[in-house]
DNA sequence: AAACTGTTTTTTCACGATAAAAGACAATAT
DNA sequence: ATATTGTCTTTTATCGTGAAAAAACAGTTT
């Protein structure tokens, strides 16, 4: 099967939205920067929008013809990178529970399991080990080390020393920096999510990263920056499987935010690594709560 | 070509050293143990001694007939695995100039130089990546970052970091820890290292490396431990390409190693403090000036 | 019965091959 | 002259395949 195209599928379905707003699409190499592929991709693209009319496609001419229907859009599972699909996979076995530590891992199994083949899955495994949650037996398996208490309270020790660290150097940083505007920026739309907090409290996740890696880049160090990896993924899986009082916690986090942008923004240093200090120890509060009792008693 | 039976023979020369202090060898399994294969790669091994006329082997009756001669083991340049083959390639490379900053990664162009496929090449890069000298572009090549003075700073901001902590972690650890031992052994080999300093400073390096991994494993976190790696590969190739005052640099390092673990032994936080503090600092130093003007004006 | 050897099965490692995507080059239009 | 399009080349992503190495299973020996 070699290799799929989601690459042109999902930069085919965002050109589609591109197209309610204009009466014709702007160069090839234009569209390629716009649409982060290569010309060759959009090219393809426009090929297939001629194709089934949407567009009249003569050399510089792009004329939309009609408005994109919901079925000219590629199904969203067909748009999924292979890394994508084989780290939801991956993850999905590991807290579906029964994955208890010390496991071995078997690439085969997990490659016949997902449909994909052994290159991919392996590959996968080498990126995800940065994670800390797996290892490499030389010559032989890998070894799960699970996802416990141990491993939640080591993230968290990490993650502090970094974040102090950043947020420090954050509020050093001179007035006409651009962070401060981002810094503003983000500060609105956390105002704007307190408002309408009942509906809306499912969009925290993703702005909380934001939030967290702006101040992580102020650090100017790439350990530090490439590290927020590891917290964003933990992150991200922890909201998708802890689900309790996740209305409340998310709204005890925008406040917390709100203070450490205060902070921030008065540049004094004490307040700052106090706001910093009260998040932190709040979200690994929550971390290690939604951890199972089960899971934090395997040794590690 | 497929795979290369290098752990075969890296394993049979290791056997054959060991065919020196014995008149017979022992089980099969006992023997995988030893050498840290599995039991087919021991039988493979048997197999040949047998063959070659090394031993005399009828079931359990492994009898060494003969003492092994120096044509009897494998070329060493045969026992190396592909991982260490490509990364010998891709740091001379990297090191031996010409390697600017922002400069791109081809990885079938690295692959037809070395003589292995792409799978070898590709799979090594993303290992490398962790180091934080490449980065990725999504569906395309490989960007160097170059190993410049931002590197070398932003690589020693976080291990004074770790090992700050980590020492201080050391110092607290109970007197009845296996690790006041491990550390009375290091302790001796400084000394021993440091009475026969003319002759022997190269092997500093490897004594370095026992001492700082031993430190920073009181931290009990996985990440400073792993991040460890980052710093011996570094230093690692740093001893292979600076070589000016080695004696004199490695001297000084067993000095303040020595009052470094004064300070552990002490267990008073401020000499420890003050002990690390010192010795990581000319560490920054040493690397600092072993890297050429000429890199660190690169953008990163 | 416990440990060992002999045999078979499974998994890992590495390669070459191929479609997708990127990139380079040449021709053309503004 | 510069940006854009048309065409061709190169590189990346992924698979299937086969040998090396590990692991499992089944007999043997002490």
């Amino acid at each position: 099967m070699s290799k799929s195209n989601n690459v042109y599928k999902d930069a085919y379905n965002r050109c589609l939205r591109l197209l309610d707003e204009t009466r014709s699409l702007p160069s090839e190499p234009e569209l390629g920067t716009l649409l982060g592929v290569s010309r060759t991709t959009v090219r393809t693209i426009l090929a297939r929008m001629e194709e089934t009319g949407l567009i009249a496609w003569n050399k510089r001419a792009k004329t939309v013809l009609r408005e994109p229907r919901p079925d000219d859009f590629f199904p969203e599972e067909e748009t999924d990178t292979l890394a994508e699909i084989i780290e939801r996979s991956f993850m999905r076995r590991l807290l579906a529970g029964g994955a208890e530590a010390g496991m071995q891992i078997n690439e085969l199994e997990l490659a016949r399991e997902i449909g994909v083949g052994t290159t991919s899955v392996r590959e996968f495994l080498i990126r995800f080990s940065r994670f800390g949650l797996i290892e490499k037996r030389r010559n032989s398996h890998w070894v799960l080390k699970g996802f416990t208490r141990a491993f939640a309270l080591e993230l968290t020790e990490i993650r502090e020393m970094f974040e102090l660290r950043s947020a420090a150097a954050f509020a050093a940083l001179p007035q006409d920096s651009a962070v401060w505007t981002d810094l503003d920026r983000l500060e609105d739309e956390h105002r704007q999510l307190a408002n309408d907090i009942a509906a809306r409290f499912t969009e925290f996740s993703e702005l909380d990263e934001r939030f967290h890696r702006l101040i992580h880049r102020a650090s100017r160090n790439r350990f530090i920056v490439d590290f927020y990896d590891v917290i964003a993924m933990i992150f991200h899986y922890h909201y998708q499987w802890n689900k309790a009082q996740e209305r409340e916690r998310n709204e005890v986090a925008i406040g917390e935010h709100l203070v450490y942008i205060e902070a921030l923004k008065s540049r004094d240093l004490g307040k700052v690594d106090a706001a910093c200090r009260k998040h932190l120890k709040s979200a690994r509060q929550t971390l290690l709560t939604s951890i199972p009792e089960s899971r934090s008693l395997q040794k590690h």
